[in-house]
DNA sequence: GACTGTGAAGCCATTCACAGCT
DNA sequence: AGCTGTGAATGGCTTCACAGTC
């Protein structure tokens, strides 16, 4: 059968797959079925088979899922063969230097190359590098072959920084501002947004305990 | 019309909604148009309407809404009339320190009234409060009426820590570790996972630019 | 004339149910 | 027997189109 783009929602659950499947090969785990998946993962067996068939056709039937071929599989589908190198604007603040700090990138083959603010230039984080001032984007996008631009900087002036990131050259910006970014240019944005969670939560906690 | 509980994706935009109706009204603007909204938000002027009918018949035909009366019924359905207390798990860590210190948490009716780890006990985030052990959870939760514990841990140590957290009779959790957490009680979970919206984007890029 | 509220239509995603391999 | 791959059925969300109101 011929596979179309997976929809979005896959995408999103490929992610998912992957985790799961790393942590299956750290336990040495060779083979896992469709069912077990979906059990470790709280979804419907079908939806996983469904999703993975957006791979090919990489099962056997009657006995399962070859972990390691479906492993490489993922990470090919969502371009993570090569490293993809960010950059963080922000990075002096709290949350853009938590992230600069973050451990979890080279396990998820994602490496921070620069970091930008307006502040503090010069500041070093340890094993990531030093602070840059954000008027040098264009350049360094360029010699550094920055592909995804995280910006941790605040509301207030989130729509501005993140035009100077389109004139950059960047193709995707993932925005932790809590605002939808108007752009002019073919650039991927993702949004993460922790407050509208937070208020999904108020809203379900109301009504266990309505007012 | 009777209307039922408003399906899961509009509840996402109220969120979404209620920031751009606090920006309208501090430029003072007092009525808006669903095509308005829509417009700025980068959606459906029908999709606009139909979510604003779960708060009720707000609109006025020909005219609009108002938009303090929208607000004001959008803080309502979201359980933001009182404020949501919540309590940080992590708080010695980057993430975790990054978001006791976020300032937008005042704006958005949400308030840290309690900082936990396993280290660093004693330690002072001004005008937060002092990190407590993760020990104290159970008369912490009870004492201060902690609604939300975020969760910013370690991924390997996440699922133990939730264990207490559910045990503290809290009934919402915010995770930030990229990982489905099993529940065995009814509370309720918000993930935050900014791996997958990086390896979302990681796709994108991989279809203008594939190997 | 302008804009809301909403049934109906259309679209996308999930789940079912079973044929097809091993 | 056990499990995958997939057409068909279902369910949920979005968009259209227009009647209703100011």
């Amino acid at each position: 059968m011929i596979h179309n783009q997976p929809p979005q929602a896959s995408i999103k659950r490929m992610s998912v797959y992957l985790r799961h499947l790393n942590h299956l090969l750290s336990k040495n785990v060779k083979c896992v079925s469709s069912a077990e998946i979906a059990t470790a993962l709280d979804l419907n067996a079908a939806q996983v088979r469904k999703d993975l068939t957006y791979l090919g056709e990489l099962g056997t039937r009657g006995v399962g899922y070859h972990v390691k071929k479906l492993r490489d599989s993922i990470i090919k589908l969502l371009g993570l063969k090569t490293i993809r190198k960010i950059g963080i604007i922000g990075a002096a603040g709290h949350l853009g230097g938590a992230l600069a700090r973050y451990p979890g990138f080279d396990k998820h083959n994602f490496k921070v190359v620069a970091l930008f603010d307006t502040q503090n230039i010069g500041q070093e984080v340890p094993n990531v590098g030093i602070i840059e001032h954000i008027d040098q984007i264009n350049k360094i996008v360029a010699e550094r072959e920055i592909d995804i631009i995280v910006l941790c900087v605040p509301t207030n002036v989130v729509q501005e920084v993140f035009n100077k990131v389109q004139d950059s050259g960047v193709k995707a910006v993932l925005n932790f501002a809590p605002i939808k970014l108007i752009s002019n240019k073919d650039i991927h944005v993702q949004n993460v947004d922790f407050t509208s969670e937070l208020e999904t939560l108020s809203f379900k906690l109301r009504t266990i305990n309505p007012e």
